[in-house]
RNA sequence: GCCCUGAUAGCUCAGCUGGAUAGAGCGUCCCCCUCCUAAGGGGAAGGCCAGAGGUUCGAAUCCUCUUCAGGGCGCCA
């Protein structure tokens, strides 16, 4: 509708500037808006007031100017000039219940556009280190995530979600040194387990299974040499020197063998986790397969053969400060060892071999500072990074009652996404995660998320669904008929205020769907949902369905059915369900 | 120190690329089921949009400064 008003202003403004007026305007800068009030009517516009500014005239004239070129339409009943110069437009009655048909007839891909024109896209999102059960702040992430590629795909894109796995580095094997002395306590050790290895009770479950399948397979003879390296110095070297002498005592081969099963069993329960959650990704994406198909190597030498690469203190540095990055950063370690930086460099260069035209991070907001040097170092090789895009979400600072929980994932004290799930429950916690912007800071209080469940909006919403299934229960029991309608005139009987704001809404659907999804914005889905929900809970104390005459019965009947499917639709989008019954 | 984010009703937050009297939920106070689920609806009270300048027909929205809050600035990931 927007798009069509835009396109009558612009033919209008072509007529006046045939008549010698000097107009330069594009179609697309016409700016429409939605009235915040019915009585300035439904759509509103200020071209007359921007135009006025630049031709030194009356914006008012001018709007009269343009309000009279207009060509005729069937959907607008009139306009009005406004203010210090707003041209108001009000549409006809037809052009309101038209959504209706419009809905009942396009069903779930009401709202679809092909604004995406098929191109691919990706969205890579949560990623989170396979060291340890995904927690609250990641959940946000997925939430997020989710619903941004429901709704790019909503408007023809076409999404690949993907997970980044940190298989490799200095993480896992923490992980697997953790597992591996749980282990070593589990056949009757004694172990001094380092306060900075993962605590987590997920830890002793592995270390419990390596226990069962394998028996002593994985004993060592001198516990000693582990112990000895126990200089309680640097907490940091001393797991690395325990690191080296667990490979050292078991020997390669057998630490591999640890280290997969403590990767398979972590990844595994967190695509559980997700699942439960309703995210599911097309990709896993290892950052271990980086190193094996050696796109990691090639990517540093083509760095170097374009000399953005030197060496300093035994180290090689990448110079993305050439890209307006802070400093230059280390690629590759005085040890020998690629930084974590390295791996994503050559990761986002397999984003790009892929030929997506438009990709997507998503990211935790504490990683911010990591922006310059990645899109430096896309830029060194020659990509463009433009069509990279960084969206930060602002991790959640939990809290149990008044008391901030100190969360961190080696010390094992965090709650974790599917407790969360478990207390809160699936639908409220995903609607609770995209209701507000995403890179705002969220005070998640656990215990106010419980008590509170019951007044949770994720309800509101899903009860005026509930409530529309259950009119057209009770419409079997009580032996009315429905029949579909076929035409607009079999709708005219409506025009209760009620229904009019509730058609209203209805016909903004298809444009919160497309500002929610190239703004990345699902909180704006979400309050319209709200919005929408209040539309019909007021109908619906307002007026009887029901009734034994046909024809408003029809009507009204067809109208919540309509409402129906867009709030489904929304909600689904959302990653929330919609229950018949409540 | 430098760089991000933010500051709107008692609380939690919306406010779309500047637009008409600043919105919602919760909380408080009234009212509404012989009726399709009251997990609902209607109404009232409640705001110097952190502060100060600037840009213009017009600013919660854009620019600058100040104050406050959270985060980031590793050969960690």
């Amino acid at each position: 509708m927007k798009k069509q008003l835009q396109k009558l202003l612009y033919q209008s403004l072509q007529a006046i500037k045939s008549e010698g007026m000097e107009i330069s305007i594009e179609k697309e800068d016409i700016k429409i808006e939605y009235t915040r009030d019915l009585i300035h009517g439904d759509f509103a516009s200020n071209i007359a007031m921007l135009l006025a500014k630049k031709n030194k005239c009356n914006p008012r004239e001018l709007a009269n100017k343009i309000s009279e070129n207009l060509p005729q339409t069937d959907f607008i009943a009139r306009t009005e000039i406004a203010g210090p110069g707003f041209i108001n437009f009000f549409l006809n009655q037809n052009a309101y219940l038209s959504v209706v048909l419009d809905i009942l007839e396009k069903g779930t891909s009401f709202g679809n556009s092909n604004i995406g024109n098929n191109q691919p896209i990706l969205i890579e999102f949560v990623s989170a280190n396979p060291t340890g059960p995904l927690h609250i702040g990641h959940g946000r992430g997925a939430a997020y995530g989710d619903a941004i590629s429901n709704l790019l795909n909503k408007i023809g894109f076409d999404v690949d979600r993907e997970y980044y796995v940190n298989d490799s580095g200095r993480q896992m094997n923490i992980l697997t040194l953790s597992i591996w002395l749980r282990y070593l306590e589990l056949m009757g050790k004694k172990i001094n387990f380092p306060e900075k290895a993962y605590q987590g009770d997920y830890i002793k479950k592995i270390a419990h299974e390596i226990k069962e399948k394998y028996a002593d397979e994985f004993l060592i003879s001198n516990i000693q040499s582990l112990n000895l390296s126990n200089n309680k110095n640097d907490e940091e070297e001393m797991l690395d020197s325990m690191i080296n002498s667990c490979i050292n005592e078991l020997g390669e081969e057998k630490y591999t063998v640890i280290h997969k099963i403590s990767l398979d069993s972590i990844l595994t329960s967190i695509k559980k986790d997700l699942s439960d959650f309703g995210v599911t990704f097309d990709k896993w994406f290892s950052e271990n397969s980086l190193m094996k198909t050696d796109s990691l190597n090639k990517c540093v030498s083509k760095l170097e053969i374009n000399s953005k690469i030197y060496e300093k203190d035994g180290a090689k540095w990448f110079r993305s400060s050439d890209y307006g990055d802070e400093k230059d950063r280390v690629i590759m370690r005085e040890n020998g060892q690629s930084t974590y930086f390295a791996s994503d460099i050559a990761y986002h260069v397999s984003k790009y071999e892929r030929k997506y035209k438009k990709i997507i991070n998503i990211w935790g907001a504490d990683h911010h500072g990591y922006i310059p040097r990645v899109k430096a170092s896309i830029e060194a090789l020659g990509y463009s990074p433009k069509v990279l895009e960084i969206l930060l979400v602002q991790f959640a600072a939990l809290f149990r009652g008044k008391k901030k929980l100190q969360m961190s994932t080696r010390s094992g004290q965090f709650v974790t996404l599917k407790e969360l799930v478990m207390e809160v429950g699936k639908d409220a916690a995903r609607f609770f995660y995209v209701m507000r912007k995403s890179e705002q800071h969220l005070d998640f209080d656990i215990e106010l998320a419980k008590s509170e469940s019951n007044d949770n909006p994720v309800y509101y919403i899903q009860y005026a669904h509930a409530r529309i299934c259950s009119v057209f229960n009770q419409m079997k029991e009580k032996k009315y008929a429905f029949t579909k309608i076929k035409n607009i005139s079999d709708l005219s009987v409506l025009d209760e205020p009620q229904e009019i704001s509730l058609l209203s809404s209805l016909a903004k659907y298809p444009d919160v769907i497309e500002s929610s999804a190239i703004t990345y914005e699902p909180h704006q889905l979400a309050y319209y949902l709200k919005e929408l929900a209040n539309y019909f809970h007021t109908y619906y104390n307002a007026n009887q369905f029901l009734v034994d005459d046909e024809k408003l019965r029809n009507a009204r009947l067809s109208l919540i059915d309509a409402t129906r499917q867009v709030i489904k639709d929304g909600l689904l989008q959302l990653g929330v369900s919609s229950p018949e019954k409540m």
